[in-house]
DNA sequence: CATCGCCGGTTTTGATCATATCCTGTGCGT
DNA sequence: ACGCACAGGATATGATCAAAACCGGCGATG
């Protein structure tokens, strides 16, 4: 019996390059980080309040996933999109992510429902208040809060992998324009989810999706952003 | 104007993580290492006579990728798929890879045409030697050949990422019952590269990635492999 | 009396760090 | 303007610490 289950969660010790790699991450999805920005081992082995290896794995794992870029001189930096980067963005974005809402939509419980109406408030209410960090958490906890629902990890990964490259940009776009026009298509996804409509659901969030891509593609052309 | 472009490819030197990199990924890729094998760090510096820190990061990127897992008690394995596991990678692939075909029609040269033209040789050469090794690899090498004219990077890095995840079960599956049925429908491809129909590239690519699927899908319900 | 399960030590392996080495970019001197 | 030396930072190593798996013995039980 020593070595059970370990129902829920055991004080787990969580590995110190995970914790950095989620501080890291989190960082650069919610716009600590703008995009060009070069990213220096031994700075964050001090914001990150880390040691060198720990900051290193975290690094290679984000640059695995295209939220950071080598570039080629050994310097790291946070990649700038360009047009066509976008375009792709665009697709798979489309692609997988109305899929996962569609996969979700059975599984999802009163709960859930109400959890994700409980972030809507929240994202609203920094709409309003034009706070740009609670948005960005906001969008991504509701998002994610329903993908996380279908139950397909590899699809859930891409979706991850997406909005890393995305995020940065998306922060650029907040910081010059405000909260004003912001996608918020999410009432119209709560509703489809209380009737568990797969398809109004799906296309409820591809159109969020593609509002959020054409805001952030207006502001490219200039200069990648 | 120092530093210029560097035309083409000057003599970098090749960091050691990469190097090590490219090798667990090809060892994962073409079979070395089968689904549910663990992997351990201290075995591949050995086999891989690299320094612990390349095969640490290596071993991040690979698990960001999805081409390992961590298991919780910090050992590491290669992950063996799931019946809707496998689904999600049917759905991804279906999506982005005749996508990326698509793209890349307009890109092709007569040149890459011939190369494809011969790689598709020793894939048929490698189905009927029932040469397991090089038929993954010529096939590998068929698709991304193409992919990579697509000039999307985004997407070819979805792409290789669901590869990775796939590969140690086709393997598996070829180990099993051999070259025989194992898709080809490159003929059909090659066809439509040449009359420049993105359309029916697409289709074909389509058809060939949905075989391999099914083909590894006739495998698994047993026990996952 | 034989078998099963628990418990302790042993050993393998992973995590982290401090350090040595090398590369890249820069600035100075000619 | 060119080349050389310097400095900053990245790469890579090996050592050290800690956790987890492994193995063998002891005691309880049928």
């Amino acid at each position: 019996m020593k070595n059970m289950i370990n129902a829920s969660e055991s004080p787990r010790k969580v590995p110190s390059h995970e914790i950095t790699y989620c501080r890291l991450r989190d960082m650069i999805l919610f716009g600590q980080l703008a995009p060009g920005q070069p990213v220096t081992i031994q700075g964050l082995t001090a914001t990150l309040e880390a040691g060198m290896t720990p900051v290193r794995e975290a690094i290679r794992k984000l640059t695995a996933e295209g939220a950071l870029e080598l570039q080629g001189n050994r310097r790291v930096s946070v990649p700038q999109l360009t047009v066509s980067q976008l375009d792709e963005i665009a697709f798979a974005r489309l692609t997988i992510e109305p899929k996962l809402a569609q996969m979700a939509t059975n599984h999802l419980r009163a709960n859930d429902i109400a959890a994700l109406a409980r972030i809507d408030g929240e994202i609203d209410q920094a709409i309003a208040g034009g706070d740009v960090q609670r948005y960005l958490r906001g969008n991504f906890n509701f998002h994610f809060t329903l993908y996380e629902r279908a139950e397909a990890p590899i699809l859930l990964s891409i979706a991850q992998m997406l909005w890393l490259r995305f995020g940065p940009s998306l922060r650029v776009v907040c910081g010059r324009y405000g909260t004003a026009n912001l996608p918020d298509r999410h009432g119209e996804a709560l509703d489809a989810m209380r009737s568990g409509d797969a398809a109004q659901l799906a296309a409820a969030l591809e159109g969020d999706i593609a509002q959020g891509i054409e805001q952030v593609r207006l502001s490219l052309p200039p200069s990648g952003i």
